[in-house]
DNA sequence: CCTATGTCAGCACGACTGATATTC
DNA sequence: CGAATATCAGTCGTGCTGACATAG
């Protein structure tokens, strides 16, 4: 792929792109967890994380990562324990709640993607599917 | 595709959706215009456009179109001119300003895209390119 | 008179910068 | 002492609802 037909694909996907941020909105009015916090609960459901790499994979500020997490702990959604090897450092790890509430608003968004991916043609939907690791791949680079 | 395939797809695709959030984000944060504001010049760049289809083609309420149509006209980009078939019609017209403000940004937000693309397989951007058409369906079919 | 369109007023959420402990 | 980590304080952008003026 050339120069030109890369800038011409580019050109097309933001336009895309653009269009997700309406989808995320729509999305949010519809459940009870706002986007930001379900992925906030997302990252720590594996294990619990640093305050400073939630920032980080989110792509905010430190101080706006604190103000989050200490709102999903009044909430009871998550714990701040203190690290055993550094005094300096808060994780933040998943209560049984949160994880009830992350599972519930995930189920719930997945509904209306799968509807709506269940109105496109088989083509469509498997040429999705087959872009989908290109597409956490771009991210990854775009974040680098 | 049953039904259990495509939760699945819906589920992966959900992940992916969100953190293209952060990728808006972070293109907002080089440039001088933010995405709704780029979002909206795009919009009336073809040709003058009414308050109510700007905020409903943007996912937003009528309100929150007029305050930044109004924030936008100040800053010259665009100009309000009175509908003469109806004297409630107000259409958003792009001025000379706004259209080199959005070229330029339009530009400016395609070299990092561009530059991510290329970091790809040949077989990814073209899974990429391949989907783009899907992905605009998609966002139809959610948006109804 | 009722509806449609747009604007104004007041509010909420969530990000930011700058300043401040506390620990390494 | 300088660097790293997290928090606090104050601000700003951008969305919302409810109330309102004007035109159809």
């Amino acid at each position: 792929m050339n120069d030109a037909e890369l800038r011409q694909l580019a050109g097309e996907f933001r336009a895309v792109l653009r269009q997700v941020v309406y989808l995320i909105r729509a999305m949010d009015a519809e459940g009870e967890l706002s986007t930001s916090v379900v992925s906030t609960l997302n990252m720590v459901s594996a294990a619990p994380m640093r305050v400073s790499d939630i920032a980080r994979n989110a792509g905010i500020r430190v101080p706006s990562a604190t103000e989050q997490i200490i709102k999903l702990e009044a909430a009871g959604l998550v714990q701040r324990i203190s690290s055993d090897s550094d005094a300096r450092v808060v994780l933040v790890r998943l209560t049984d709640k949160g994880r009830d509430a992350l599972d519930a608003a995930n189920e719930k968004r997945d509904a209306p993607i799968a509807e709506a991916l269940a109105s496109l043609s088989e083509e469509e939907r498997q040429a999705i599917a087959v872009a989908l690791p290109a597409l956490a791949k771009f991210q990854s680079a775009m974040g680098a």
